[in-house]
DNA sequence: GGCGGCGATACCGTGGGGGTATGGAAACCC
DNA sequence: GGGTTTCCATACCCCCACGGTATCGCCGCC
């Protein structure tokens, strides 16, 4: 199986739609259609059902399009990892946005303190995003946040772990309190994070994308969030914590994709779980 | 990138000979070192050092055989799995032959009466391909021995743990002891199991490639081993063991690749979990 | 029943991948 | 040191397969 057939799969399989894979795939659409008759064919397998109306995906075409996109990853990464390994010989480091806010920079201090460090370019992303960066080679490393991230195929290393409080407007009416517990948030409306698409769940609470911008709403008093308690040293002022006791506990892991540990890339992780 | 690219290039950085890889992807010298030279064009970095004499890998080179290697396997395990999801919904379990001897039927018939069971066909294989097979398409699921087996990239699942025994012929000077030391084995030839390309390490010890092999000959009093303590379940007369105090543990974990958590994995993996 | 949307089929042109023949450099050998 | 061998690169050619355009066939819809 070429690549380009695999491409061209994904498309169909995405779209469910001859004409706009094509279109987004930049060819006219009679190819793309035989390429993928072709495709079946020479799998000996049916990937989609056609009706002159609508195309849905087999069950082996459903299973065709989680591992051809794997395996389209997979190929991008080895190209990406090969020309940055031509060149720079830095590493790039991935952790969402607004998140690690403490770990990160004492981490960073104590590679960089190390005979043989070489640089570290820090990329902040959206949630839910690291696994792909790593995953398809713009990064060499992640720092992930157990339960929330996945680290499926991945390999890591423990860091932290620390609970999670609170974080809401300072006249709130429970910024009085010793502590809450998660039946006492269940009332409030929570702000919602992007999809992996980047869209948003339908609900309640204000749609957000960042940190900042988390925390904005938070002190005009539209929302209220949990977080892990490390936050506090960056909440400026008008903003306040109490613990909530039966949050999940967060554990911050560093993350690699497996059989990369370069020299440099084992260092780094040393270097972390040192800390 | 395209997968034909790939091939030719890992041939080639494998081979480090223009002409015998080649030969072994069926076509002739010049094509494929043009096919090298375009790949080094379009990613603008150079993979290979020639000489007239000799060919070597540069830094980006060897990244790209590693990753390379990977992106291969990705892709075949897309076709091998659309391929089986079309036909067969069973399961395909490996293991080493010859371990896991009281674990697995054990597993099998717990599964087996679970109520949407479907058919596992067990593979046995050498020590340190079931990744391979798993990462490959070929498997959908192995039992790995931890600290012997890597899983990495892998998600896995503690059955057991378990001590190790040294096995040796009943006329054994060790036999009459209660338990030993590694520091007793120390001079001891150990058999030695073929590496992953099939050939051996040079060193004392017999050449051995499964267990059945290796039993005889310590039958023969040509060698001894330290095994898992299951093992001892399956021992002829003849053989006998007794406890390792300072071997590693011996873990039993069952692993699968990540991302593929079909149903039908899904019950093997409980039912197993639950014994 | 005419129309529009969509996928499949028919047919054509071209670019690129693969072949053979040959060049050119470096090691080896007597 | 010149001939020989070895090995990768270049030159040239051919053909297939990929992509494009035109068109058909099917089906829902107004």
């Amino acid at each position: 199986m070429e690549t380009r057939e695999l491409r061209y799969f994904v498309a169909v399989a995405e779209e469910l739609h001859f004409g706009r894979a094509a279109a987004r795939l930049g060819m006219a659409q009679p190819p793309l259609s035989r390429a993928i008759s072709q495709l079946e064919r020479r799998l000996g397998v049916d990937l989609l059902r056609r009706t002159s109306r609508s195309v849905t995906l087999t069950e082996a075409g459903t299973v065709l399009l989680r591992e051809g996109r794997a395996a389209l990853g997979a190929v991008e990464a080895a190209e990406r990892r090969t020309r940055r390994a031509s060149q720079s010989q830095g590493l790039v480091l991935v952790s969402k946005a607004g998140a690690a806010g403490e770990l990160l920079p004492k981490m960073l201090d104590a590679y960089a303190a190390e005979p043989h460090a070489v640089p570290v370019e820090v990329v902040l992303c959206g949630a839910g995003q690291q696994e792909a960066l790593l995953r398809d080679g713009r990064a060499d490393v992640a720092l992930l946040h157990l339960p929330f991230d996945s680290t499926a195929g991945l390999d890591t290393e423990e860091l932290t772990t620390e609970s999670q409080v609170l974080v809401m407007p300072a006249g709130h009416e429970f910024s009085t309190r010793a502590s809450v517990r998660m039946s006492d948030l269940a009332e409030l409306p929570m702000p919602r994070w992007p999809e992996l698409d980047g869209t948003y769940l339908p609900g309640p609470g204000p749609e957000v994308h960042d940190a900042t911008q988390l925390l904005q709403l938070i002190a005009l008093g539209r929302a209220v969030t949990v977080l892990p308690e490390s936050v506090r040293t960056s909440l400026h002022g008008g903003l306040t914590t109490v613990p909530v006791l039966d949050a999940p506990l967060v554990t911050t892991v560093i993350a690699w994709p497996p059989h990369s540990r370069s020299l440099a890339l084992a260092g780094l992780i040393q270097a972390a779980t040192r800390l």
